[in-house]
DNA sequence: ACTTTATTGTATCAAAATGATACAATAGTA
DNA sequence: TACTATTGTATCATTTTGATACAATAAAGT
């Protein structure tokens, strides 16, 4: 049984951009663990990235961010555009029209959204305890899965998502105050555990530490008292 | 006077993704200035970069390839995607429609090309004497251009090609070999007079040609001669 | 034929960045 | 009070990068 779901979005002539897209890769840390924002649509089929059609009036970039609101509940983040998917076969095939099937709307045969369309793809990293996820009314849930640990994606959206880790990778020093990675204030050893996460890799803690504080992009707070028998650990938090 | 022109290319429903187009920033190198190729559109216009639309059947780098060789008679070069550019009024406006009313034939006014598409932009850098520019039926020229020399393009194409040339820029290093961007053989002099142009800052040359012959992907051959009166320079080319 | 000139190839040294190890400091625990 | 685990920092070795020196040499000048 199926809602009343306003549906107006996809209507064709209704001041969207036809046969183009945007999808989110949102990246969050948790545990040691980089996970990435997925719906799983009604009906049973795979999982996919909150994406959406761009409305006439607005940018790609605008588009992004609405999308990211509207369909995970995700918003004022800041987003960056990394790749546009454009195979001619990602959209117009059997499972695309089946997707689009299960949603409870009239679609005229010859409808764009029926046919190709091409994807950008915005990537972002977040604070994990910051993000609220929450799924429009098209989807069952919207929740965080480990990258790493991911089951088959519908369309496209594996590649999408291998390739935003990748540019995320690449990213990662230089748009590091940019992202808003962690919580307000954090440990040396948090910051060590995100990179260590992303570039799935270990780091020496000392040369990290040393990199790290030279890039004068972090502030110390006073001392905390972690409840841990060692040393406590300054705090930090990023320098505006 | 206009010729008769086969523009069936433009027609809605001839097989073309609607709202998306794609636009090639061509990079060569001549006589130490870096040239970017531009038609000049029929009509007194401004400037412009070869681009088009993206057929049904084909992927966006496939159509970037067909585009750049129906419309500058380059061909087999390989190009690289690096942004798409969506702002809402990029071509849905003034100048835009007054572009294609140039072109003697009738669009309907609703169609998706007098409105607004985006355009996802190609780059690629290449060997300057390789390459014979064509101009297509619409263009009264096809050229190259100093980069540092430009005068206002149409649309966004200013935008695309300092970006272009930004990630140009960023990827010299690792992207060289890929580039076909000097004759077959050349001296280290040349290759650093490329990187010089591209990077436009003067480089030590004796630490260059470390860096560079430290990358393991030069050949070099036997002595050259120059004719100039100085010790000759070994010749190198680029191993496979 | 010898010298001069401009440029090339390579060596060398200094400075900076990076990798690896050592060790004292300390919050909590035994 | 001693012990444990982890932190902050210092130190040294190694590698990379920046800058300079210099011998080699193709052609031109004399």
């Amino acid at each position: 049984m199926q809602n009343k779901i306003d549906l107006t979005i996809f209507r064709h002539g209704t001041g969207l951009l036809p046969s183009v897209s945007v999808d989110c890769v949102i990246f969050g840390f948790h545990d040691s663990q980089l996970k990435v924002l997925l719906l799983q649509p009604k009906g049973s089929y795979n999982k996919m990235l909150p994406g959406g059609f761009v409305q006439l009036s607005e940018s790609l970039n605008e588009a992004a961010q609405r999308v990211l609101q509207e369909r995970a509940g995700v918003k004022e983040i800041y987003l960056e555009q990394f790749y546009t998917f454009g195979a001619p076969n990602r959209t117009d095939d059997t499972i695309h029209k089946r997707y689009f099937n299960t949603i409870p709307i009239d679609l005229d045969e010859n409808d764009w959204i029926l046919k190709r369309f091409v994807s950008i793809g915005y990537y972002a990293l977040t604070d994990f305890t910051k993000v609220k996820p929450t799924p429009d009314v098209l989807s069952d849930s919207c929740d965080w899965y480990d990258v790493y640990q991911l089951s088959e994606l519908a369309f496209d959206h594996q590649e999408m998502v291998e390739r935003a880790l990748k540019t995320l990778r690449s990213k990662l020093d230089s748009d590091l105050v940019g992202f808003n990675l962690l919580p307000e204030v954090f440990t040396m050893q948090d910051l060590q555990n995100l990179y260590e996460t992303i570039l799935n890799e270990a780091l020496l803690r000392t040369n990290f530490q040393r990199k790290i504080l030279n890039l004068n992009i972090l502030e110390r707070l006073e001392k905390k008292m972690t409840g841990a028998a060692n040393k406590a650990p300054y705090l930090y938090k990023f320098k505006k």
